[in-house]
DNA sequence: GTCTATATCTGGATAGAC
DNA sequence: GTCTATCCAGATATAGAC
């Protein structure tokens, strides 16, 4: 955490989180613990990696449902029989990435050297963070995203309520820079959700920013500008 | 056509087009006559529109691929067999889906009387339009959108296609404001790109919407304004 | 034009050998 | 801890009566 926010950039990000790797799947056999038959890490570690990368590839290339285990169990090398040591079902599969990428970005987004900055710059590291993190966990947001409606009502209301909350983060600071005289005070509400659905594109839309060559320091910049722009700021 | 966009509300828009009730299934009737045994309008039209609502209700609620054809068979209450009266297969019924919805965006898409129209207007009609659309044939965006990865590769291919030529239509209109000294010329794609992304919010984020109590109106107004608001147009 | 009955197959899940 | 073999529910699709 030492290094972030002070410098805004991916890798000062990288390092503070790592969500990458060996730490990631890690993070995934500790909550996925009672789900799997499999209790040592050593083993466990390598496999989940081929588990959840190969169900990325092939559910976010023909979808989850379309994806079968036969379908799975080939990519991954391992045989039927050895996936379900891993996973207690294939809806198990689905839920287990959804409640990963939840916890992880809750506990991001509980960062408290964000929220103590000032309102421009918590916005920035709001907006910047959340740009890399859709990087770093890209294929787990577009999952999460277009198979919420295979999941339990409560997965997804619990993915609904976690984008309310992140509107409400930065509707916040909209509010808290509104408070200080930097921005004007007009539909905060809307701005705050087309904010998060510019960060939402970032993932969603990833084929037209490579049409375009868009990178993502240019996105970053991007919408943080706009956002202050939309919120009338008047800048030193 | 007569009242489009003289008078830009959803009823004008309405009666303009008429994309609901009987002229839309003798759209899909037309659209899809040689895949479908049944050669008598008259006849197909009440079950085309029985089996296509019934489909986005299934469909839009636990996924397309989830939803089988005894489950439709069921909602419809007409029997497997006399479904296959009406599709090729249960794949060709979402390529009907993402077809007619492609079809019916290209012909709203090239009337001519919004075309002609001054920079600010123009956008305001593009804006105003597409929001109306998204609202009256809702659930066909709603299930193109999220079902697009069990699409073929041609129909993948032709919807995002669709979407860089709408997001073409929305930064020519910018490219004329600022030709005629309205606009910045400022990243003038990707704000073309945001507008094309808040115009999808109404019909992607409903709940959301609904949570706010965010009328149509008002948001077809947001959109246009911070569309303005970003090309930093001085209004006279 | 619509239904019932049925052929055929795929996919999730498990038992038990190693 | 991993694999092979197998079970069986449920899915698409069609044949043929009415």
């Amino acid at each position: 955490m030492s290094s972030w926010p002070e410098n805004i950039n991916i890798q000062a990000f990288r390092e503070t989180w790592v969500l990458e790797g060996e730490p990631l799947w890690a993070r995934v056999f500790d909550t996925h613990r009672e789900k799997m038959q499999i209790k040592n890490p050593q083993i466990a570690l390598g496999n989940l990696e081929k588990i959840f990368t190969c169900t990325f590839k092939l559910a976010n290339s023909k979808g989850f449902q379309a994806m079968s285990l036969r379908d799975l169990s080939r990519e991954t090398g391992i045989s039927m029989g050895g996936l379900y040591a891993y996973i207690g079902s294939k809806d198990d599969l689905a839920a287990a990435i959804e409640e990963v990428l939840r916890k992880t970005i809750d506990d991001v987004m509980s960062d408290q050297a964000v929220i103590s900055l000032s309102p421009v710059h918590r916005l920035k590291a709001i907006i910047y963070g959340d740009i890399f993190m859709n990087e770093i966990m890209h294929p787990w947001y577009y999952f999460c995203y277009l198979e919420a409606k295979g999941l339990s009502r409560e997965q997804r209301e619990a993915a609904m309520a976690m984008e309310l909350k992140f509107d409400e983060r930065i509707l916040d600071t909209f509010k808290a820079g509104v408070e200080a005289g930097l921005f004007e005070d007009d539909r905060l509400e809307l701005l705050a959700a087309n904010t998060t659905s510019m960060l939402q594109q970032w993932y969603l839309k990833r084929w037209k920013f490579a049409h375009a060559q868009t990178s993502i320091e240019d996105y970053a910049a991007f919408v943080f500008d706009i956002t202050l722009r939309n919120l009338q700021y008047k800048s030193a």
